[in-house]
RNA sequence: GGGGGCGUAGCUCAGUUGGUUAGAGCGUCGGCCUGUCACGCCGAAGGUCGCGGGUUCGAGUCCCGUCGCUCCCGCCA
C-alpha cells in the first residue's frame, strides 16, 4: 500500500456520492457484468433493446456492442417514472446497483443472466422515433427497407456478427500474409482506364478537359509494377471497381480482394504460399466444418467434362462421363444420329445415385424443359427377378446389352438412375453442369458441413470468337502461355488448332461451387507479350498505346512473377453461411447499384459540371 | 438490354368464381398488471390493395401498360 491510497476513499463510496471518478457514460460494457460484480454500483450506456413493463416492475434489456444486461426498476426507484417513458432503441445512460437475480429467474441464455442492475438513475442520451425496422428479433424484412435503414439492420445481431466476423477474417488474412513475408502496399484509386475486362468507372478530370480517370478494376498493373520495382512479395486488401451488373455473389460497383503478387516464382510456389492462407481462414472461421486438407488440382478441360463448369461444387459427388461409344450406332436413334452427323457430337451421362424412380426422372425431365431444353433422357435401374435391369424409353431402344455396359461403366445399381445430354459439348456443357447440380440438390447428395476447395488449372489461353471470327484472349492477356518462350515465339499465327489448344499458366480457387479467386504467372517478356497480342489480332501500336507503361517496365528488367487475388467478400460470405454478398458488406448497394441510404448516385450541381467540363445529355427516344 | 418471381396496414401474410363495410398475427399507441426475458390481458389507431388505364352493373381479384424489389441470362477476374 502506498501513501496515496490513504487519501483515496473507497471506490464504492465515491460511486455512491454520485460524483468524481465515474466515467461520463459507463463503468462497464453491457456484456460484462457477472455474479462477481454483485453489490457494485455501475453505470451502463446503450440501447433499450426490449422493454417488459409489468406495471409494478419494469425490465429493460440494455444492449451495446458487447452484450445485453437486464435493468430492473420498481416504484421504489427514483428512476421509475423515467423508466416508464422509455421506448425501443432509445439510447440511455443508466446508473444502478448490480444484484443477483431472484432464485429461479436467472437466464442461462445470457452471459450476464445471473445478475441484473437495479436502476437508480436514467439519462436519455438519444430518443428514437418509431422504427421502420425492429432491432429486436430476427424477422425478415424487405431488402430495400433494410438497405435504406442499414444502420438499424446493422444493430441486429445477425448482420452485426457478420461484419465483426468479416473484420476478424481480414485480420487473420493479413496476419497470415505477413507471416509468409508478404508486405502490404497501397495503390492508387484514381488511375487510368484499362481497356480490357469489365466496364470502368470513370472520374472526369477538372484540370484536363475531356479526360477521365478510371477507378481500378483491380490493381493488376500496379502489383506487377511493384514486382518490377523489386519488392518481391506484395499484398493488399484491395478495393476493386467494376461497372457491371450484379448477381447474388457479385456486388455491383465495388468489392475487395486479397490481392497478392510474388517474384521469381512458379505456379507451385504461388500455390504453396496461398493454399495455407485460404485453408487457414476456412479452418479458423468455418465453425468446425471440414476443410479440404490438400486442394486437388483439376485441369479446366477435366472440370468441364466431369462437372460441366469451371467452378465445380465438389461436395456434389456426381461425376459425368462421356458415353458416346455406347450410343454410337445404337438403337436409340436420336443420339445415334447426333453422333453420326456431327463430328463434335457427344453423349454425356450424369449418374444419379438413388434417383432410380420414374417420378424423379420425370420431374428432372420437366425441369429440363423449363430450362429451355427438349428434355432429359434417362434410364433408371430396378431389380427384376433378381437381376438389375434398365427401365425407360432410352433403355428400351438401347437394348439390354448396351444398357448393361453403361450400368457397369458408371458403377450404378438398382435404385439408381442416369441422365443423358447429347450434342456439341461446347453448346451443352453448361446445361449438363446445371443438371448435375440440380440432381445433387434434389437427391440431397451435397454435404452442407464441408468446404471443398480445389485449384482449377490449365485454362485455355485463347478462345474462338464466333461472332467476329477471330481469336480472343480467353482470360486476361497478362498471363504467360504454358509453352517455352522460343516455341511460343515460333508459333504460326494461322495455326488455329494449335493456338486454341494452348494453355495459359493461369488458375482459380473454387470452393463449394463459388469462384474464390483467380491468378496467373504473368507474361513478363515483352517479346512474348507482343506475340501473344499479335495472335489475338492486336498489332504492336495497339499494345504500345494501351499497355505502353507496362511494356516499358517489362523491357527494363522485369523478374518472372505471378500472383492471385482471392475475393474477400466471397470468402466471408461462405464462412458466414450466407448466399448473398449484401449480408457480409457493411454498406452495400442494391442490385441497381444504388445506395438507398446515402442516395448515390446523385445529380451533380451545374457548377460541378461546369468545372468538370461535362454536359449531361439525356438520351431521347430510341 | 432480355426473361422469371414478387408487390394487400409499419412488417409477415390471408382474401373463394369478379359481389355487402378488405381480415389475422407481429409491431405502434392507450389502459391494467411486482419477476419477465418472444411477458400476459383489454382496447384503439393504422389501407390510394405499387401506380395509370381498360373490361364490367360491380375489380384487391380479369386485361394492357408502367414503376419498384429480387433472382437469372447477357455482361463480368
Amino acid at each position: 500500500m502506498g501513501a496515496a491510497d490513504v487519501l483515496v476513499p473507497h471506490l464504492s463510496l465515491l460511486f455512491q456520492s454520485g460524483e468524481l471518478s465515474m466515467h461520463r457514460y459507463r463503468s462497464h460494457k453491457c456484456g460484462e457484468l457477472r455474479a462477481t460484480d454483485i453489490g457494485s454500483e455501475v453505470r451502463l450506456s446503450g440501447w433499450c433493446h426490449r422493454i417488459r413493463d409489468h406495471g409494478g416492475v419494469l425490465f429493460i434489456d440494455l444492449r451495446d456492442h458487447y452484450g445485453l444486461t437486464q435493468m430492473v426498476a420498481d416504484p421504489d426507484s427514483p428512476a421509475f417514472k423515467v423508466a416508464e417513458t422509455l421506448r425501443s432503441e432509445w439510447v440511455v445512460r443508466v446508473d444502478g446497483k448490480v444484484r443477483s437475480r431472484p432464485e429461479g429467474t436467472e437466464n442461462p441464455e445470457l452471459p450476464t443472466g445471473a445478475v441484473e442492475v437495479y436502476v437508480s438513475e436514467i439519462e436519455v442520451l438519444g430518443r428514437a422515433a418509431e422504427l421502420p425496422l425492429p432491432v429486436f428479433g430476427d424477422a425478415d424484412y424487405p431488402e430495400d427497407i433494410r438497405l435504406r435503414y442499414r444502420f438499424l439492420d446493422l444493430r441486429r445481431e445477425h448482420l452485426h456478427n457478420n461484419i465483426i466476423k468479416r473484420g476478424l477474417i481480414i485480420d487473420s488474412l493479413r496476419r497470415r500474409m505477413k507471416e509468409q513475408g508478404f508486405f502490404e502496399f497501397q495503390t492508387p484509386i484514381l488511375t487510368a482506364s484499362s481497356p480490357e475486362g469489365a466496364r470502368d468507372y470513370l472520374v472526369p478530370s477538372r484540370l484536363h478537359p475531356g479526360k477521365f480517370y478510371a477507378l481500378p478494376q483491380a490493381p493488376q498493373q500496379f502489383k506487377q509494377l511493384i514486382m518490377v520495382s523489386g519488392f518481391d512479395r506484395y499484398f493488399q486488401i484491395a478495393p476493386c471497381f467494376r461497372d457491371e451488373d450484379a448477381r447474388a455473389d457479385r456486388s455491383p460497383g465495388e468489392f475487395y480482394q486479397l490481392d497478392l503478387e510474388m517474384s521469381f516464382v512458379t505456379q507451385d510456389d504461388v500455390f504453396d504460399a496461398v493454399e495455407p492462407v485460404i485453408r487457414g481462414v476456412f479452418e479458423e472461421f468455418g465453425d468446425g466444418k471440414k476443410v479440404t486438407p490438400k486442394f486437388p488440382r483439376i485441369p479446366y478441360g477435366e472440370a468441364i467434362g466431369k462437372y460441366g463448369t469451371d467452378k465445380p461444387d465438389l461436395r456434389n459427388p456426381i461425376e459425368m462421363q462421356d458415353v458416346s461409344d455406347i450410343f454410337r450406332g445404337s438403337g436409340f436413334k436420336i443420339f445415334a444420329r447426333i453422333l453420326e452427323s456431327n463430328a463434335k457430337g457427344a453423349v454425356w451421362a450424369i449418374p444419379a445415385p438413388k434417383g432410380g424412380s420414374r417420378a424423379f426422372c420425370d420431374r428432372m425431365n420437366s425441369w429440363a424443359q423449363g430450362e429451355g431444353q427438349p428434355g432429359l433422357g434417362y434410364i433408371f435401374f430396378a431389380l427384376d427377378n433378381g437381376a438389375t435391369v434398365g427401365r425407360g424409353p432410352v433403355a428400351n431402344n438401347l437394348g439390354a446389352e448396351r444398357t448393361e455396359k453403361l450400368r457397369a461403366q458408371l458403377g450404378l445399381a438398382d435404385g439408381d438412375a442416369v441422365f443423358f445430354v447429347a450434342g456439341d459439348p461446347q453448346a451443352f456443357y453448361k446445361f449438363a453442369g446445371a443438371a448435375r447440380s440440380k440432381i445433387g440438390e434434389e437427391l440431397d447428395l451435397i454435404d452442407k458441413d464441408r468446404f471443398d476447395l480445389c485449384w482449377i488449372v490449365d485454362f485455355p489461353m485463347y478462345e474462338w470468337n464466333e461472332e467476329e471470327k477471330k481469336i480472343d484472349f480467353s482470360h486476361n492477356p497478362f498471363s504467360m502461355p504454358n509453352l517455352p518462350a522460343d516455341e511460343f515465339l515460333a508459333l504460326d499465327s494461322d495455326d488455329r488448332d494449335r493456338i486454341l489448344a494452348l494453355k495459359a499458366i493461369q488458375y482459380d480457387i473454387v470452393c463449394n461451387g463459388v469462384e474464390l479467386s483467380s491468378g496467373a504467372i504473368r507474361n513478363h517478356r515483352p517479346d512474348v507479350m507482343k506475340k501473344a497480342f499479335a495472335i489475338a489480332g492486336y498489332d504492336e501500336s495497339v499494345l504500345e498505346q494501351k499497355f505502353g507503361g507496362m511494356l516499358h517496365a517489362l523491357s527494363l528488367g522485369a523478374p518472372p512473377h505471378g500472383g492471385i487475388a482471392p475475393g474477400i467478400d466471397r470468402i466471408v460470405m461462405l464462412l458466414c453461411g450466407e448466399d448473398n454478398l449484401r449480408e457480409v458488406v457493411l454498406f452495400p448497394m442494391n442490385q441497381r447499384a444504388e445506395d438507398l441510404m446515402m442516395g448515390a448516385p446523385s445529380e451533380a450541381t451545374a457548377k460541378q459540371l461546369r468545372e468538370l467540363h461535362i454536359r449531361v445529355v439525356t438520351s431521347g427516344p430510341g
